[in-house]
DNA sequence: AAAAAGATACCGACTGGTCGGTATCTTTTA
DNA sequence: TAAAAGATACCGACCAGTCGGTATCTTTTT
């Protein structure tokens, strides 16, 4: 059970959340986001010293929950595991459903804040290592073509996810994860070292 | 040789698009982007209705200036188009370089605004139109996969795009120029119907 | 061609309202 | 009953847009 204060608190970060993706950041006041939570203003500035704070709080939340899907997704060979986190996309962001333009938010914000920036730019790199490091197990394994350069694949499947994200943003597509699964297999035949291998059944 | 009207609305765009570029749309105020024009904020109202007027009037501009960008490249075969599209890549966005952020805010407030999104949806639906047909066009002339699908390719070309796009804007990459052509060459091999055609010299 | 009349461009003080944050007081919890 | 949590009133800064009035350029009249 949550203690009162807990509840507020949490009553808070749902609020902003709901209140951020629907109107943005800046837009969203912290009268606004109290209301929402039918929370008074001391509340507020009792649990975070300021709306940027609570802000990040969101950001960090947002980040462990992608963490821990790159976890689950490992598989027998690399072509599989890039498949499986195609897979895995629409469901982290199908959970956060309508939360997307608080995506593009943050990154706005991390752009021209330090502070944010330095909580967005570590695990952009954390990930980009990620596939750095699975493209050149899947070159050792013989599954992708030697001749890639491994952090440039890496970029590629990243801007691939982030921009796949926000058209998906921009154009409310009914069958986004067709999209996706196809933008996959385009990339991964050009990633792969002989074409004929690893094709769906 | 300008008019003095023509020269103040001119001061304003462009005192307007530094404004934007370096605090944003939100931060940068009308009182603002009057004082870095030399003008007054009559002046401002007497030739722009409103602040997102001013902002239509740029966003167009540059669309213009990437439209044009689409019509220069037209090569002999579809992959040698591709290429020579990622060579234009740097040119048009370091034209606009700085600026990026400001579309980014703008795109976000696009899409919580409707007039605003009418403006800004059109042209993402012509870019996306411009490759469906390109790739089909590579499908006929014989140097495209034949088995593909060509709007998922065609948004896989756009939101792979976007999405180097916006990694530039967090990693101040040196070389991000290089990254684009090498995520291009993945792409390119995992659209073209064999792998030993249409490689670079 | 000079004066009058009108249109366009411009100025800057002002308005009505919003916002993030603080100070102070009251209630709940332990 | 002391400390934590929450409520309320309030502050100073800021901001998009307005408005009455002035300067400057263009057209018409004489």
């Amino acid at each position: 059970m949550q203690t009162r204060s807990e509840e507020t608190r949490t009553h808070l970060l749902e609020a902003a959340l709901r209140r951020f993706a629907s109107v943005g950041y800046n837009a969203a006041s912290v009268d606004d986001i109290c209301a929402a939570a039918g929370v008074s203003k001391g509340a507020f500035y009792h649990h975070f010293p300021s709306k940027q704070a609570l802000f990040l709080a969101l950001l960090n939340a947002w980040l462990e929950t992608i963490d821990s899907g790159f976890q689950a997704v490992r598989q027998e060979t690399v072509p599989e595991t890039l498949r499986a986190f195609t897979g895995l996309l629409p469901a982290i962001f199908a959970a956060a459903d309508g939360h997307l333009p608080m995506f593009l938010e943050f990154w706005l914000q991390a752009s021209r804040d330090e502070t944010v920036w330095q909580a967005t730019i570590a695990p952009y790199q954390r990930y980009q290592q990620y596939f750095t490091t699975l493209i050149q197990q899947g070159q050792t394994e013989g599954s992708l073509r030697p001749e890639l350069d491994a952090p440039a694949a890496a970029k590629t499947i990243v801007g691939l996810a982030i921009g796949l994200l926000l058209q998906r943003l921009l154009t409310d597509d009914a069958n986004w994860e067709k999209t996706a699964h196809a933008s996959m297999e385009i990339l991964l035949h050009g990633l792969m070292q002989n074409d004929s291998s690893g094709e769906k059944p």
